[in-house]
DNA sequence: TGCATTCTAGAGCAAGTGATATAAAATAGC
DNA sequence: GCTATTTTATATCACTTGCTCTAGAATGCA
């Protein structure tokens, strides 16, 4: 009977989302990733099959403990606007006091990763438009409860808040500065009145 | 007397940020970017010194001749208001033929260089600063000739304006769809009134 | 105890990395 | 023709890269 697995692959994958977050895809070696699993490079490849297979097992671990929980929020709020607001400082709130300034793993990937054909590309854009409708559906309520201005598109704010979402990520990054981006927030949230 | 430098510096720069611009700083070996600026290693080690310096040079050139005369068009169009709208449409149509997705350089740079302390963040912050500071001058402009909607304060426009180039430019690597990208300039100027 | 399987440690592979060294060629002024 | 400088071609350096291989250790069941 075959020894069985040992490593819990839940915490091999946070501990590849923490080495892919701090270093991004391209300069975390594998070697980097097996010191930060704790996993012998054998083993690795083993499970993951290769570094490309592990960066994606590790970006969808990402969306689900990181970003799925905080858009879950807005799916079951009984103040769609309260909540999308809340949403928005939140992000402020963890892009500011954020000092490594990580950013978002899943927007870095897209910078990093989509202009070369790979497997990783669908992959992303997969996650965006999963993003894009958890907005658009917040939204949607938002609109059924006349919390949204007269002639507001949800479907059209889904987009905008999506790309400002972006936006304060990758600003973040080099100028993580509060009134900057509460600025952003509130701008892009103007049409919830 | 010297053998006079033979290359024209200009030409090898824009070569250079080609290369930078498909590949990314840590794909590009210095043998691409030789091959690039079909000038052999010892000729670039001795112009720029190292691979970052010859980035900062390339950024530099980038935002001299790709970003800045755009935003200029904002700093001298006699309607600020239908400038942005042709400057943010312009950039979606750019971004929707752009074949190999490549985004822009400067927001590229943004995402992959500046979590690491290195000699470039501070550049990426200076021109990121830059483009704010046209996007204020000419939402400014806009408010003294009431092409602004009342109570919409300039500075914060223009840092929504910002996030949203951002957003558009990292969204379209993945997703370079007209419609999408056309809403969210829509939202985005909908206080243009 | 033996077998089957996984894990670890370490070595190894071919290729690539940023940067430097060397020698020869090319250029221009004196 | 000589000198000084730059450029090119090529090699080289030490190190890193993704990935595989080998051998031994560990595990669990029959």
């Amino acid at each position: 009977m075959a020894r069985p697995r040992e490593f819990d692959t839940a915490a091999v994958l946070d501990a590849a989302v923490d080495c892919f977050w701090n270093l991004g895809y391209a300069s975390a070696s594998v070697r980097d990733l097996s010191d930060a699993t704790q996993l012998a490079l054998p083993s690795l490849y083993n499970a993951f099959e290769d570094k490309s297979g592990l960066f994606r097992a590790a970006l969808a671990r990402y969306f689900d403990r990181n970003t799925r929980p905080r858009l879950e929020t807005l799916a079951t709020a009984r103040s769609p606007r309260k909540a999308i607001r809340a949403f928005l400082m939140d992000l402020v709130d963890r892009a500011v006091s954020d000092r490594r300034r990580r950013g978002c793993l899943l927007i870095n990937s897209a910078v990093e990763l989509t202009s070369r054909d790979n497997e990783v590309t669908p992959t992303i854009r997969h996650y965006l438009a999963r993003m894009e409708g958890y907005l658009r559906s917040a939204l949607e309520a938002a609109r059924t409860k006349g919390e949204l201005s007269r002639g507001a598109d949800p479907q059209d704010l889904a987009r905008l808040l999506l790309s400002v979402i972006i936006g304060i990520r990758v600003l973040a990054r080099s100028r993580p500065e509060r009134p900057l981006l509460e600025s952003v927030v509130r701008e892009a949230t103007a049409r919830l009145d």
